[in-house]
Formats: C-alpha cells, structure tokens, sequence
DNA sequence: TAAAAATACTCCATAGGTATTTTAT
DNA sequence: ATAAAATACCTATGGAGTATTTTTA
C-alpha cells in the first residue's frame, strides 16, 4: 500500500471508472488497472466489482475509502507545514 | 514521499542513528540513507543533521515526525479493517 | 582508530507505457 | 458494434544490496 495506489482508488472511487481516472490522472488505462490490483494484493481485499463496462466500490473499497483520504490529507499537511519549513530552528 | 519511507524515517528517528534503524528493519545501511535523502528530497527539507556519528532531528524533521506517525497509524487501522474483510455485503 | 554516515557501483523488480484482446452493453 | 477493463509484452527507473571511502569523536 503506498500513497499513490491510494490517490489512484480515490480518483477511482470518485469517477466509478478506470478510464476516466488514468485520464484525470495523466496515466495510461492499463497503470490505473495495475495500481488497483496490487493495492488489492495489498490489502487483502478486491475493492472494485468488475460487472464488464460498469465498476463498483466492493465492500472493502467502501471502508477504505475514508482511511485512504485521511492519509492523503495528513500527507499534502505534512507536505505543506514540512515544505515551508527553512530548517532555522 | 511514501509509507516505507515513513516508516524509516520514524526508526531512525527512534533510534537517532542510520545504522541501527537499518538494522532493526533489515535494511542495508546505505538503504536507510537512500530513503531518508529521497525523503528529503520529496518534502523539500532536511531532515536530520548530520555531525560525524551523531545525527538529531531538524526543526523540519521534528514537524515531520507526527505527521508520519499519524500516516503509519492508519494505514495500519486501514489495513486492519479491509484485510478482514469478506467482500461479501 | 574505530564507528557511523556517505558514496560508488551493480543488479533486479516493478512501475508505467503501447498494443491487443476480452467482455458486456 | 462499441466502450471499458484485462492482458501481454517491453523498457527504464529506482530501490536494495556490497564494498569502499570519508568523517569525527
């Protein structure tokens, strides 16, 4: 599980298709499809029902959506409060 | 800026040294060095001073640090909480 | 001089891409 | 027939290692 798989299953989640996120997100079809594999390896869980052209968020997914935009939160603050940082203690 | 990267950079932090975080981890030495400067290099901001052996946290580093516990702590919730998961509804 | 961090390098795993195939509307 | 996801395959990047060098207590 790393933070980029995450960004990806919300992008996912949101737009309920492959597609249209790897299009949001300037990735190709087929990194998006891999991204969600290995987070589903991951965490042990398939988090998208595949019903041919339609996707839906499995049970699993549903749960792991709010603890994926927790961390990406907690990670664009810490990016934030770290960045501005000039190491002058 | 990723989980491992995280979860390194709390061990060395715990530890206030490269060498016995990595050994800990099982990592080589110059693995745990490598992560801390791509970590740095991601968030834009030194993390530990360096003095000969002695290494300490920056004032960066010391904001950092909750921040990646927080992180640390909820993908494993996440983790927890998917993994068990049964998919069935 | 001894212990720890940095560096140089090598190797391999994997992330991402293109092209194609499968599948369900 | 078409649109979306899966798959096959290729390549390049970078993550992890070993070996060595630098540094300072």
């Amino acid at each position: 599980m790393n933070l980029q798989q995450l960004r990806t299953f919300c992008e996912v989640a949101a737009e309920l298709s492959f597609t249209l996120a790897a299009k949001k997100m300037h990735y190709a079809q087929s990194s998006v499809t891999a991204q969600i594999r290995t987070l589903e390896e991951a965490v042990g869980a398939v988090l998208f029902d595949r019903r041919g052209r339609r996707i839906a968020l499995t049970e699993a997914g549903t749960r792991l959506l709010p603890y994926a935009e927790m961390m990406l939160r907690i990670a664009e603050a810490a990016h934030k409060e770290v960045g501005g940082a000039v190491t002058a203690a």
